[in-house]
DNA sequence: CCCAAAATAGAATATTTGTTCCACCACGCG
DNA sequence: CGCGTGGTGGAACAAATATTCTATTTTGGG
């Protein structure tokens, strides 16, 4: 692809990390006035996708004109242009959205591999917005919770099956005992939840009755209740004793689990450790 | 108007939570656009900082104008208030993606939030290296042999379980017969397997015995047999008709299945896709 | 089945915001 | 010591965007 080590002038950074190496390079020899609008951007870069100009070059300490010409010596057409590089890094939902959709929607030999590019783009994000919006007092909460259950209980139905699959794999590999509850054949196993143990329950919205029914029965027995789902978790914060979210950026009307596996694998891993230690 | 003599002095709300609490009790008895407006901010309501009413109305799929008057019930003046609190909230909020991995990874390595960061990291690498290795033409072959099934047999055991189930899940949404053959308490399922059916079998090293078998049993039945699994996969070969590989990456012992899952979606949406055309 | 009230969509309007342009200033070089 | 080059700020202009308004449709009650 024409990206090259050095910057071409005439062509804005397509990435924030581009962004900053142009940024880095042109610091320094640099007129006054554009200095500071240089020296600004590096500290504050972020705040450019839910400002005006005039706003950022007031906290620059620049004339509004002097950002715009800023802006244009970095290749961008103008501020807005820039803009809509920190925008696209900030939102979850994909650049040309829309475009993207009705080429799925209508167009007829849309080719596998361009589907495949889709879903990996948004793994991708799904899995860097992880790290960035992680509330990690709330996951070390649920590794001290759940390192701590004799047997840890697990639910999903649906879209969350799999997680909680996945979850009871990997426990059994930890030699961590665990359960899931599958609900095969109707059958309840929410008698097997004794004092001592937990529940790790994954559900997403619109929240299957299963799964909170599941979650219901275990605070009735007095068990440590940590749901695992999408935001907002709002409806799902009297049910449990801890919410953790994982976003999942959508592509069309559908959601791939990239994210959500990384983040269940981390969780048992995690409490593997604690246990050990 | 800051009060009204009627009994809904109708304040905007001052944080997110306060938004979202608003929102969930206003959920449920909407009329039928404004419910759409509600629903699509509680699932996107961080992209309300980065986009314009149009944009927001457009994935929400309302008129703006209905998008405005949500704004209003809401207690906002209009959207751009509504837009500021989210504005607001955002630029107080994180470092950028790159630091905060960074940070992350700094720590000690037993904290739960680093563990994620690693594996974070090497589900990125698995997304990366999927479309770069992708042997599209082997793909297409498979949603083509896939597509023009009757019913799709799904197998999958231990690691492979989520990912058998996930593609169950998916294909019933898409309306495309489909069925898991879960082994349940040693049950086999393998008659139900007919002629015009194929067999998708998901599988990683080592190789359980279950889904070979019963990939054996669909050669024998004549049907298409179409294996998903980890490079290299030579010992499959002879098994199948056709062995699509996806490499992950792992971290320790540990390996997510980030780049599994988004394959998986890809696969069945393109499916639905060729049988829809 | 009809009527009133509410909800809706899209066009018209108002406002905000980005961008360009040009007169002015500072500095260095002939 | 002027003259030219490059930098600067602000005002004028253009584009994008939010907001309001109204004709039309839908909904629910009598």
């Amino acid at each position: 692809m024409p990206s090259s080590p050095v910057a071409d002038p005439l062509q804005p950074p397509q990435t924030v990390e581009a962004f900053r190496t142009r940024l880095a390079e042109l610091s320094g020899h640099l007129p006054r006035r554009l200095q500071q609008c240089a020296d600004h951007l590096a500290a504050h870069q972020d705040s450019v996708a839910v400002s005006t100009v005039a706003e950022v070059a007031a906290r620059a300490e620049v004339p509004p004109s002097a950002m715009m010409r800023f802006c244009q010596i970095l290749g961008f057409s103008g501020y807005s242009e820039m803009q809509r590089l920190f925008r696209n890094a900030m939102t979850l939902g994909l650049p040309d959205y829309a475009t993207r959709l009705a080429n799925l929607k209508s167009g007829p030999a849309d080719r596998p591999a361009a589907l495949l590019a889709e879903f990996v783009e948004a793994g991708r994000l799904s899995l860097e917005r992880l790290t960035r919006d992680l509330d990690e007092d709330l996951l070390n909460q649920a590794v001290e919770v759940l390192s701590s259950a004799a047997v840890i209980h697990l639910a999903g139905y649906r879209r969350a099956l799999p997680v909680a699959a996945y979850l009871a794999y990997v426990f059994e590999q930890l030699a961590i005992p665990a359960m899931l509850h599958d609900g095969i054949g109707g059958l309840d196993q929410r008698n097997a939840m004794r004092a001592g143990d937990a529940l790790l329950a994954v559900t997403f919205a619109p929240y299957s009755s299963e799964t909170l029914s599941v979650a219901a029965a275990g605070r009735a027995r007095g068990l440590p209740v940590v749901i695992l789902s999408d935001p907002p978790a709002t409806p799902l914060l009297p049910q449990a004793d801890l919410v953790l979210t994982v976003a999942e950026a959508d592509f069309g009307a559908f959601r791939s689990l990239s994210a959500t596996t990384a983040f269940a694998l981390s969780l048992a891993v995690a409490i593997a450790a604690r246990r050990k230690g």
